[in-house]
DNA sequence: ATGTTTTTGTTAATTATAGCACTATCTTAA
DNA sequence: TTAAGATAGTGCTATAATTAACAAAAACAT
């Protein structure tokens, strides 16, 4: 077993790999290489070849990879080879779109539980999970052993849902809300920030030439 | 005018920084230091210093920096000294809950154009922008000289949604469907990805172990 | 005044990542 | 059986990004 740092964009490309390979595989085709996934995601082929090599060799030389094999191998790497239990917190506009959003359970999340402050959002149930009040929430995430919290609140309660969460016993966070939230080193977190984006974009549309 | 290379990273630094320095001048504070914003946002103040040393000299040696000054300065090197048009197409869960998103505004993107294909949805209102069928997207974006695009519509149809937005003039998108898209090299394109955070989240949460 | 402290801007070193070129191995067909 | 073609795996090179170190400049105290 390698100890090898593994490069973020690594994971992320090989993530977009295993989607392009469920495409692929869909279409049932059953052999690939590696130029055609990189054609198909915009990557070069040492690139993809290099991704996968950090975790052993999934191809045969002179054919390509077996599309279900090289499939199933990346989301094994993934950890997605079990599903994840994962708890919602904030039920506002987006919390509700992400409840509803099927991707989820495509990949092997199932979202267990969903806690809100506002007492009129309390006991309406979303899907087949009922709305449950916030202070319940260490109970049920911890009888769960739910892995994965997504926050959806806003920016000032978010630090506060966090800390909840891990004491919970919670160790991986995706933060929705636009703040820098504190976490020990041994919880993973990330972030996804609309306005980030959209600025990163702006940027880059003014050629880099507004400055 | 510097040609330089601006690593991806800064940019998004730089939005980060920017969204702190809101903070500290609502708290009335006058003047910061690389080592304060760094413990801000959780980089190193070396990291501050040679992210805003891209753009030019914006401190004072053994002072630091001017807290209101050195916001309006990042928010001029991300292009957002002006306000841009942006038009949102896909009023489904995820859009409903992007139109009504108010931290848009703050940082100066205005949705001046909603577009959707399902006839029930055209006509509705969300906040003060009528909801128009896709057929009218070239003409009212192009009318309004829209830069930006938000696609979230199914990922079968965000290729096709996203040639119509480019013939109409936009010069960015941003792309929630969970698909590759192609687009030309001038256009500006950023996708988010749900799915991929989570996977990065649970291959970290292995440790690395699952394979 | 002058030296001490603080903190920036910048250069140098280190580390990380991506790209390339080459080698090994498999398939196929003569 | 062997040669030709294809494609994975790998080590090396080049590029990029981060970290660290240091010199320049401002403020402050003596
Ligand atoms: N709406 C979007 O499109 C969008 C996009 C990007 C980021 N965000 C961010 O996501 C977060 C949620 O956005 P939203 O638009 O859904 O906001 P919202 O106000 O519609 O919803 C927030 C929800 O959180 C609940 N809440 C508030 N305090 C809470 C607490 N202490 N504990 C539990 N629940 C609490 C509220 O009752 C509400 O249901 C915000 O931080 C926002 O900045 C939203
Ligand atoms: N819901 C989420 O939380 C979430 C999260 C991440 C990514 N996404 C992605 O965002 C996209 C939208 O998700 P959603 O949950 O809102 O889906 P949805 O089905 O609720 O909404 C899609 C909307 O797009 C409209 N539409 C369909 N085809 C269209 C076309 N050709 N032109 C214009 N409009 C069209 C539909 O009428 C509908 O209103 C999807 O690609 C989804 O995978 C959603």
């Amino acid at each position: 077993m390698k100890t090898l740092k593994i490069p973020e964009a690594t994971i992320i490309r090989l993530s977009v790999y295993s989607r392009h390979l469920t495409d692929v595989d869909r279409k049932g085709i059953i052999t690939t290489s590696s130029g055609e996934i990189a054609d198909g995601v915009g990557v070069s082929p040492a690139q993809v070849r290099k991704d996968l090599a950090y975790f052993g060799e999934f191809g045969t030389r002179g054919v390509g990879y077996n599309v279900k094999d090289l499939r199933q191998h990346i989301l094994r790497i993934l950890g997605l080879s079990v599903n994840w239990s994962v708890t919602l917190v904030g039920v506002g506009n987006l919390g509700l779109a992400l409840s509803s959003y099927k991707g989820f359970r495509e990949r092997g999340f199932v979202i267990t539980s969903i806690f809100d402050a506002d007492p009129k959002k309390v006991g309406t149930k979303i899907g087949n999970v009922e709305v449950l009040p916030i202070d319940q929430l260490e109970t049920v995430v911890k009888l769960n052993r739910t892995q994965i919290g997504i926050v959806a609140v806003p920016a000032a309660a978010a630090q506060e849902i966090v800390d909840q969460l891990i004491s919970a016993g919670v160790e991986a966070i995706l933060n929705f809300a636009p703040v820098v939230l504190n976490v020990p080193p041994e919880i993973e977190l990330r972030n996804v920030d609309l306005a980030v984006n959209l600025e990163v974009l702006t940027f880059n549309v003014c050629g880099q030439k507004c400055y």
